[in-house]
DNA sequence: ATGAAAGCGCTAACAA
DNA sequence: TTGTTAGCGCTTTCAT
C-alpha cells in the first residue's frame, strides 16, 4: 500500500497525490476529491520513514528521565493536545538518570529524524544541548539556564513562592518555617529550585520577619519533609506555619505533625509546591502552587511547531504559577 | 553525514560500510577496522528512516494510556534494560483513554514502521489487536484474553490473591473483608481484575469461612477504598482484616481506619495489591503483592525481539507475583 | 494544473 | 571478500 497504489486508483500521478496529502497548492478541486476518495477507499497512510528521507518525519521527540512522574504526564497531555491539530505526533523516550544513557536517548531521537525535541529537565550540559539544537529545533523545559540556541520554558518559582508566602502572612503568620534540599542531591546545579528558598527568605525580610527565618535543608522527598518538620518543631517557639518546598515533602510534614499530636491547620498550617494529585485528595487537602504542566506542554508544542516552520530566534517562556488554597492553611490558632 | 562519506573516507564501498554496521558476514578484519575507524572519526550514525525504508527501523513502539503511572515506569525500565543489549530502541506513545485516540496512536506507530509493538492494557478489542498483529509483531500486556495472533503477558492475579489470603489466614484471621470495584468502572470487560475478588471468595470457602465472606464493590481508587472500608466497618462484628484489591484503595482503607480510631495492625490488618511506591513508604508499610513490572518489561522485550527475528507461534506468559509482608498485617488482636 | 523523473540514505541481490 | 546497482516510498524540481 503505497502512494503509487493511490495514484493508480485515482488515475493521477504520484506527485498529485503527494500534493493533496500535504495540502500543497496547485491542485484542482476535482483532483483533490478524486485523490481523497482513493485514499479513503484504500485506507492509505503515508509512511513516515519515506517522508523523513525527503524532509520531515512529522514527529516531535520528548526526552524525560523517566515516565511515572505525574507532573510529566501533565506536560504531555498539554503537548499532545497542542499537536492534535497538527500532523505531528509526539513520541517519548526515557533518558534515565545517567548522562551516558541520556546521550544515547538523544542520539536515538536524532537517528529517527525527529523534527523537534522537547527535553524535560535534561542532565546534559549547555554545550551538549546547543550541539543538539544546531541540528534540530530544540526546547528545554525546566532549566533556568538560557541559550540563544534553543527555546526554553521555566516555571516562575519566584512568583510561586511569593504567592505562598503572601498568603500565609495575610493569614497572620509570622513564624513560618521552610524546608528546602541539600545542594548535592542529584539535581543539576542550574536547576535552581533554590529560588523557592531564596524567595522565602526575601519575603520574610521584606515583611520585617528576618528574625523568624527558619530554613531546614533536607530533600524534596516525603522523608525529607518528615525530617525537616521534626527539626522545625523542635524549636521553641515552634513555627505556626511550614512552607515545604514540594508537595512530596509536605506529605512528610503532615506525617510528622500528626505523630507529634498537632493538628492541621489549627496548630500548624502547611503549604506545598507542585499541586500533585495527592495534594488535591480530600484527606490531604494541601494548599500548594499549581505549575500548570498542561500550559507548559501546550506552549512547548506551539513553540516547537513555530521552530519547525522556520523561526530562528530563541524564545524563553516563563509560566506563571497560581496558588491553590485548600484546608491545610488557616490563621494561626489561639494556642500558637 | 551519510554512509557515502564513511565509504569515501575509508576508501571502500557503501555496501562494505553497511555490512560492518550490521555485523554482516563477509568482511575481512582489515576492512572492518578501517571502516570502524572512519565511523568513529566522523561520528557517523545511520539514519533510522533510511534503514526503515529498506527493512527495519530498529524501533520498538510502546503504547500506554498515559505516562505517570508508576507501574508502567517499572515495565519500561525492564524493557529498556532488555533492549539495551540489542540495537533496538523503545519509544513510547500515549493512547489516551478513548478508543479513538488510542487508534490514532497505534496508527502513528505503524506509520513510523516500528518493528514491534508493546501494548500495555490497550482499550482496543481483540479484532483490532489482531489486525495490528498481522502487520507487526505485537505483544499485549495486562489483558487476559489470548489470541494466536499476538503474544501476551499477564500477571497471575489468582496466585497473588491466594498469597494474600493464605498469609492472612495463617496469621489467624477469619473475618476478612474484601474491596473490589464495580463492573462499569471504565475497565474493559476482559481486564478481569475480578480474578482477585473471585479468588478471595474461593479461598474463604476452601477454608470453611463462607459465612464470613464480605465483599464491597466500589472502585480501585483511594476514595473507593475509603468508602469500602466504611461499609465493612459498619458491620458487626467488624472484620479483623481487610484485603483491598489495590494499593490505592488500601490507602483509603488506612484513612478510614484512622478516622475510626482503629489502629493498624492491632485492631485491623490491611493488605493491598500492586506494591506501589507509597506502599513501601515507612509511614504506610503496607503488606501487598508485588507484580514485578521489571520482569514483565524484560520478558516483553525478549519476546518482541524473538518475534522480530521470525518466531510466528504465539507465546503467552504469566508472571508469578510475590507477597511483600510489611507492618500493616499481624495476628488479630485480643480486642477482635 | 498536472506529470515525469531524480534522488533522499540505506540494504540486498548480484557480479566480479 | 569486495563492489556495483537497483530499488524502498516519498517529495520536489522542472517540464509540459
Amino acid at each position: 500500500m503505497t502512494i503509487s497504489d493511490v495514484a493508480k486508483l485515482a488515475g493521477v500521478s504520484k506527485a498529485a497525490v503527494s500534493k493533496v496529502i500535504r495540502n500543497d497548492y496547485g491542485v484542482s478541486e476535482a483532483m483533490r476529491d478524486r485523490v481523497k476518495r482513493a485514499i479513503d477507499e484504500l485506507g492509505y497512510r503515508p509512511q513516515a520513514a519515506a517522508r523523513a528521507l525527503r524532509g520531515r518525519s512529522f514527529t516531535i521527540g520528548v526526552l524525560m528521565q523517566h515516565i511515572g512522574i505525574p507532573f510529566y504526564a501533565e506536560i504531555m497531555s498539554g503537548l499532545v493536545e497542542q499537536l492534535e491539530e497538527s500532523d505531528y505526533q509526539a513520541i517519548m523516550i526515557q533518558g534515565g538518570t545517567r548522562a551516558k544513557t541520556e546521550e544515547r536517548a538523544i542520539d536515538a531521537l536524532m537517528d529517527r529524524q525527529v523534527d523537534g525535541i522537547l527535553m524535560i529537565a535534561p542532565l546534559a550540559g549547555r554545550t551538549q544541548l546547543e550541539r543538539v539544537a544546531r541540528e534540530i529545533p530544540t526546547l528545554v523545559l525546566g532549566r533556568h539556564d538560557r541559550s540563544p540556541a534553543y527555546d526554553s520554558i521555566v516555571d516562575d518559582d519566584r512568583t510561586g513562592s511569593e504567592l505562598v508566602m503572601e498568603h500565609l502572612i495575610a493569614l497572620g503568620h509570622r513564624r513560618i518555617g521552610h524546608i528546602t534540599f541539600h545542594e548535592d542531591h542529584g539535581q543539576p546545579a542550574d536547576h535552581k529550585p533554590h529560588l523557592r528558598a531564596e524567595t522565602y527568605e526575601r519575603v520574610m525580610r521584606d515583611h520585617g520577619f528576618a528574625d523568624e527565618i527558619a530554613v531546614v535543608a533536607t530533600s524534596y522527598s516525603e522523608e525529607g519533609g518528615y525530617r525537616g518538620a521534626h527539626e522545625l518543631l523542635s524549636r521553641s517557639p515552634r513555627p505556626t506555619a511550614i512552607f515545604a518546598g514540594s508537595d512530596e515533602s509536605a506529605l512528610g510534614v503532615l506525617t510528622a505533625l500528626h505523630e507529634a499530636g498537632l493538628s492541621v491547620p489549627d496548630d500548624v498550617s502547611v503549604a506545598g509546591y507542585d499541586n500533585t494529585r495527592l495534594a488535591a485528595h480530600p484527606n490531604i487537602a494541601l494548599t500548594t502552587v499549581n505549575q500548570d504542566g498542561a500550559v507548559m506542554g501546550r506552549t512547548a508544542g506551539r513553540l516547537l511547531l513555530e521552530r519547525v516552520e522556520g523561526r530562528a530566534a530563541a524564545v524563553h517562556f516563563s509560566v506563571t504559577p497560581s496558588l491553590v488554597v485548600r484546608r491545610s492553611t488557616a490563621p494561626p490558632g489561639p494556642g500558637a
